[in-house]
DNA sequence: GTGCAATCGATATTTTTTTATCGATAAAAT
DNA sequence: ATTTTATCGATAAAAAAATATCGATTGCAC
């Protein structure tokens, strides 16, 4: 997942803005089109169209056409390489709850390039059982697993008071990225990647924008 | 949710770390700490220390003392202020399917300001029923209950296919802000807030992360 | 074919965000 | 009491990101 010869020359705030301009792509595509201008992918996202064109400049290898735009197929293509949704990387998935299952339910992740091979947890019930097709393990076996599966990310979505410990145990066997789901910030060393999917932020940044919305109309 | 007369002058990147800060300074509470220092906060969170004190001098209404660092109920109490966490704003679910459920059988969006007071499906074995106490409605009633209940807040975690519609129909009935979890971008007009929960692009700044520590390493 | 309009890419400017520097201050140590 | 040290807040500098400007190009309408 991931091209790394390139991916490091990207900013992070385009890496954020690439997924939307894959779905947007992949929606103009599907509609049968087969050029866009960066005006247009504005427009629709609310974004800056100079700001549009910068980002696909820095990740496209054809140049877009004066009052035609950018071919659709091409920018996807790059998108794809860029992100790496058409190498497919392996993940372990912890916490077989409310979430969890959600989250193991979820087909998409494997247009992301995210393919979850085991899920973990410590409920005698759910052990042995399967979510989605995939196996659910002893969490006890976290360490063991994940070096034998040679696993490179893991998912916590368990509750907040097990998460540092799921995480101490994911980066023992070999985890060195994490998509944390759990409500609490994990301490991990230098070497470590983290994204923390917090909902709390999300919801204070939407809450700001509706607050600026409504005073905007006083 | 969202105290509107000083998010204003807060700036997104800051509103996007006081949730981190939030979790750091309670932790440091239970552990019956009474004072903390922007350079313990910076170095936990892997953040700049000068970040860390003009985030807080802008949300903040009293000072840090020397060598002691800031009073951490102080801070608490100006970050719930702040994001609005003291004061609950009612919101409506869509869609009571894997995710949804996951949702709404969270309680921890309490402590968030965030209180669901009914969930829509439009799948008539689940109408009716609840999910963690929250009646299930039929999806048709979404303009009408919305209006009803006079709420700003919708969530959509329905199928992508469905989410557009369902947007459309929160916002007849009066949403003012969406909190988007489809993978699908959502057309709407300049007036409603949109904050989608990308997962894509979570996993895409995950990854890059992943993919320079990789390579820093070889 | 000519002209118009839409769009691009490059460069410049502005704004925002992050980081560095440094004197002042207050607690703790001597 | 004096010194040391950790920390603050303010200001300055640097870096990153977003936006504006503009000549060049190309398809499309006439």
């Amino acid at each position: 997942m991931g091209n790394n010869k390139e991916i490091q020359n990207v900013s992070k705030a385009t890496i954020g803005r690439l997924p939307a301009y894959h779905r947007y792509l992949k929606e103009k595509e599907a509609a049968g089109e087969k050029t866009v201008s960066s005006t247009a992918i504005a427009e629709e996202l609310h974004l800056n169209a100079v700001q549009v064109r910068k980002d696909l400049s820095v990740i496209s290898t054809v140049a877009g056409k004066p009052k035609l735009g950018f071919e659709i197929a091409d920018l996807i293509g790059d998108i794809n390489r860029i992100l790496g949704y058409d190498n497919v990387t392996d993940a372990v998935l912890v916490g077989a709850g409310g979430l969890g299952s959600a989250l193991a339910g979820y087909d998409g992740f494997k247009n992301y390039g995210l393919n979850i091979v085991a899920v973990f947890d410590s409920d005698p019930e759910r052990i042995d059982k399967t979510v989605n097709g995939i196996r659910i393990f002893d969490a006890e076996q976290i360490r063991h697993l994940v070096r034998r599966l040679n696993v490179l990310i893991g998912i916590i979505a368990v509750p907040r008071g097990a998460a540092q410990q799921v995480a101490d145990e994911l980066i023992e066997g070999g985890v060195r990225a994490i998509w944390n789901f759990a409500p609490v910030h994990l301490n991990v060393p230098e070497n470590i990647a983290v994204k923390n999917e917090d909902m709390a932020a999300s919801l204070a940044i939407l809450s700001k924008r509706l607050a600026e919305i409504l005073i905007s109309e006083k």
